[in-house]
DNA sequence: GCATTTAGTACGCGGCACCAACTACCTTGA
DNA sequence: TCAAGGTAGTTGGTGCCGCGTACTAAATGC
């Protein structure tokens, strides 16, 4: 197996993982993205774009959406009036953290056969080919 | 950064470049994978669903868009009446190795800075964690 | 031969991505 | 100070896409 397919399957295993988890919240992975970004900032819409590499106008869909849900609330941006500022909920809070954490636990389960040494391995090779941006 | 954060963060960036990968030739992540799995055999509409994962009434949505792209073609199964075989046509060849092709320079672009012992050592341990059922 | 199971399709639904156009607000320059 | 140009976010349109349910034709098993 060549490197670009260990590395389409690996991604395609990880989003499957992603996929699974956020269905147990009824949660699409777009979504769990979202509320990753979210945890640790109040971005604005086109920042919010940014980070999850869509169109502003697919932000304005995923939020709105999200607020539906109760997991986001939109606030006035208090320089610009024209914008709005985004923030998780409690209650996407929660969801967020319980994501996060079942997220943790299957990826654990899946290096579980590796040595610590190889999952410590993976994990700087893996580090060292992420661009900086971090979103999710 | 920790194991989870890194192979999700590379996941993400491998979606990225399926993502480009495929807008350059009008193809969405699914249906490069579609024909990553048509490359090398010619399965039934169930069997296709296996590899991708999906529910049988998307696989049908799926390979009925795909067919439409004359990307690929429905052929009566010779041992059920019921069933289909799908195959590639000689478009879906093409597209299918320039896909694959601009994948490959793609992630070797991506671990272009990464020494030749560290590229074979991050694809000895991705490909240790994919389970066996390639699909792309 | 008939009842049950299966392969694939059709339909409904909601999510989701992009593009173009629009409105309200901000910035800049005269 | 005001007009022109630019920007933030929304709206509408379009097509893709995933799942669930129901259906039909064919296969299977008793």
């Amino acid at each position: 197996m060549d490197t670009t397919d260990a590395l389409v399957q690996l991604s395609f295993q990880v989003q499957r993982i992603l996929t699974a988890v956020g269905a147990e919240h009824d949660l699409s992975v777009v979504q769990l993205r979202l509320l990753g970004v979210l945890r640790d900032r109040t971005p604005g819409m086109l920042e919010l774009g940014r980070h999850l590499g869509l169109d502003k106008s697919s932000i304005t869909g995923l939020v709105s959406r999200a607020e539906k849900r109760d997991l986001v609330r939109r606030l006035p941006s208090p320089h610009d009036g024209r914008g709005v500022l985004v923030e998780l909920t409690p209650l996407g809070h929660r969801l967020t953290r319980q994501g996060a954490a079942e997220i943790d636990r299957r990826i654990a389960e899946l290096t579980a056969r590796m040595s610590a040494a190889d999952r410590a391995r993976l994990t700087a090779l893996a580090a060292a080919l992420v661009t900086p941006f971090p979103d999710a």
